[in-house]
DNA sequence: AACTGTGAAAACTTTCACAGCC
DNA sequence: GGCTGTGAAAGTTTTCACAGTT
């Protein structure tokens, strides 16, 4: 297979979605017209997005929703649940626990893990908040992928830590960029960095308002 | 000024944070050599990023540390404070309301809007909970940017509602791709998305540890 | 007629490599 | 000698346009 672009990778998760909205609606069949319409894309990076991983379609007709969403769920490897721990119990991490996006998707959080020994013990959406000493036995039993949402300071030590138990996919919500073996698939949640970029989309091409004020 | 890619703003993002560390560590200079290897870049992937927005390096020494993070705060528009709204103060909402790291940059956040009759009047880090109805008078006292932690269901909608009020940029928490005029700066951050990138990260380049699973 | 799948072209982004300055 | 700034080259992603299928 050709190598495939990430934000093609990103692109079939969009679609996924999309598929599953309008799969409850009972609707049989989509075109790349409509589900780039949806996804705000075109049609030919649509169909050229699938043919990475073959033929889904039927010329003439467009995409059946149930075999198409099937499809993308098996080529994301949605098919099976993936174990996951959460470090860090702090405002963001508990936000993350409640998130039924990541449930319903297969992602469930299966341990959390805090260095401050005040949490250790607290109960968080039906998980007991562990020790962070425990991280490397705990992760070591089977965990798929870790979320990080520890300060800034700590990311890169804690992201090594869990490399070392086996762990090669991490979603890391720390603001810092992680240096980590190619092996290891990351993905960095930066939310303050992409204000930064709506600031900069403001301050470059100043709209009506920003002009009126500063006058 | 040439186009400058979005991905070249995210990283001058990144420089900037990297820089204020240091900084605080009174280096004086960094080559870079020294800034990409900290941001996970190459060296000429930084000298052509800065490039776009005019020279700030002496040849033979690298750039100064602080003239370097004045030129990117004033590039990216920091030097003013930006006014946010938050709409939306369920578990993700109320976590972004507490996120120093906002605050730290000049974002303030100055109003908090929900739908749910029992969240309004609510006191959230300083700021009481407004209902949905006052969106359109407060957003068009001044508001510069709008962060959207809704339910999907809602999310279009509410977008449409605060863009009417002047409001031209969006950071968006609901996984949903939000159909706006082109003049409306958009940013979505799609946590469930980025979860089953590594899906298909870990699902397509097995580790050891997922083939030992598979067995 | 409607719509997919795909090579080829265009557009965009990153990397190279070196002239020029400190 | 060390390091920047930048055109040119290489690499990547998107768009085009059309042959082919239902």
């Amino acid at each position: 297979m050709r190598k495939v672009p990430g934000s093609t990778v990103s692109r079939l998760s969009v679609y996924l979605r999309l598929l599953d909205d309008s799969g409850t609606q009972g609707v049989a069949t989509v075109s790349s017209v409509e589900l780039a319409r949806r996804a705000g894309t075109t049609a030919a990076q649509v169909r050229k997005d699938l043919s990475f991983f073959g033929t889904f379609g039927k010329r003439g007709r467009g995409y059946s929703v149930a075999e198409l969403s099937a499809a993308l769920r098996s080529i994301l490897g949605l098919e099976r649940g993936w174990r996951v721990a959460l470090v860090g119990a702090g405002q963001i991490g508990r936000a993350l626990l409640g998130y039924e996006d990541f449930r319903r998707r297969g992602f469930v959080i299966e341990a959390v893990f805090d260095a401050d020994p005040r949490k250790v013990g607290q109960r968080c959406n039906g998980l007991e908040v562990q020790a962070a000493e425990r991280l490397e036995v705990v992760l070591a039993g089977g965990i798929d992928i870790a979320i990080l949402a520890v300060p800034v300071a700590a990311a890169q030590q804690v992201a090594e830590r869990v490399v070392s138990t086996g762990v090669r996919a991490i979603l890391n919500f720390a603001p810092v960029p992680l240096r980590l073996p190619a092996d290891v698939a990351l993905k960095t949640v930066n939310m303050a960095l992409e204000l930064e970029s709506l600031s900069y989309a403001l301050a470059s091409a100043p709209s009506a308002r920003a002009a009126r004020r500063e006058e």
